[in-house]
DNA sequence: CGCATCTTTGCGTAGCGCGCAAGTTTAGCT
DNA sequence: AGCTAAACTTGCGCGCTACGCAAAGATGCG
């Protein structure tokens, strides 16, 4: 599943990385600014400097492409556990692995948000839609299952036998979700969703010990 | 929420449900048989006797009209847990409750199916298309949300402040989900998805006991 | 019975998803 | 380097979908 070898790419699988990330960040970028109705695939596509056409050899609708960039972030959540040291204690490895994905990005960077709390209310209505919505329980649906496999290769349990990693997954995805709706609600997080996260672990390691 | 009085509505507000109904199982029957691309709105207007556009003023997808069924069969969970007697135990209530959701149904009987395996098939290619998917997850959550509340008034609990509704309410929705993949997946279940059902909450009930 | 209200329906339109067949770029081999 | 095979992009075109709008039909209430 995994590359075996971390950063061992051509160009060609380079170039199409990046080109995926350009398209997602601007859907995201674009809808949450506008509102989903008023962003054409047309118009995410120029905005990554890609023809329509090739939008949909990326994505195969709007909201796919919206939540490719949670769904990329989850999945690399499983990936950084994987490579993280076998003897590191789990939720300690659980939130080193979560953390290290929700920093700022390049793309973040680049495009300092003006107003914070008009960007927050843009992302409100983008979940609000029903299709984002669905797309986000599928996605976190996927990262669950890769997590799941990856706790269950970390503590010698079984994901077919064993209620444990799946359990321990569920949680760490309701942990994420849970400060993405707290962040999109309260006025007050000077940190951003870093803080929430790491709260949140703090409290589970507490209440749910390894076996 | 509730109607207060249970059948009181007129002709009107009963041929809407009724065209409802009919509208989510023609897409669900046409789509488990044929395959999700293979079927057009206008054909499941057509099987459901109501023109292609007045399709689109019940459900606004094709998705939404075959998870619909499931919707509301889960929503009835919920609205019947609010009616039983507050005597009775938890688990006891809510096993009755979703037990009674899942047994046959007119349409089902109107409609016998020829060959349980070629169905089981059909509804799985259903099941494993994106789309679906996100409009099941999304229904999913809906109802464990009214789940919760009606759990919540049962026991005296809060929604906003106690875990326990919330963790009651996901637990039953995941014992009905894993039942129907449980389904979906083996081929030696004489009882259906209510004997799977009932194993499932027995199992619960022992596990997961009232505070 | 007759009016007010809700529902259905047909029509028209903007947009989406994707198959297909060039054209263009990259990788690998000699 | 040079050449070839494979992968990626792009433009074109088509069938379908979602929905606004306005006319026609059904229903409920006094």
């Amino acid at each position: 599943m995994s590359d075996g070898d971390g950063g061992r790419v051509g160009l060609r699988e380079q170039k199409k990385r990046e080109t995926r990330a350009r398209l997602s960040w601007a859907a995201v970028r674009l809808v949450v600014e506008r509102g989903f109705h008023n962003v054409r695939v047309e118009e995410i596509a120029e905005a990554a400097g890609v023809s329509p056409r090739t939008f949909n050899n990326y994505f195969s609708s709007k909201g796919e492409a919206i939540v490719a960039r949670h769904l990329d972030r989850t999945l690399r959540v499983a990936e950084e556990l994987r490579h993280r040291p076998p003897a590191e204690p789990l939720w300690e490895a659980i939130s080193h692995s979560v953390l290290a994905q929700f920093r700022p990005t390049p793309e973040t960077a680049d495009t300092p948000v003006r107003d914070f709390e008009q960007w927050r209310a843009g992302v409100r209505l983008m979940f609000a839609e029903p299709g984002i919505q669905g797309e986000f329980l599928r996605a976190a649906a996927l990262a669950e299952a890769e997590i799941a496999a990856a706790v269950a290769g970390r503590t010698g349990t079984d994901v077919d036998r064993d209620l444990y990693p799946r359990l321990v997954a569920a949680t760490v995805m309701a942990a994420v979700n849970v400060a993405m709706q707290q962040w999109m609600r309260r006025t007050d997080h000077p940190g951003g969703v870093a803080s929430l996260l790491t709260e949140a672990f703090a409290q589970l390691a507490a209440g749910l010990p390894t076996p």
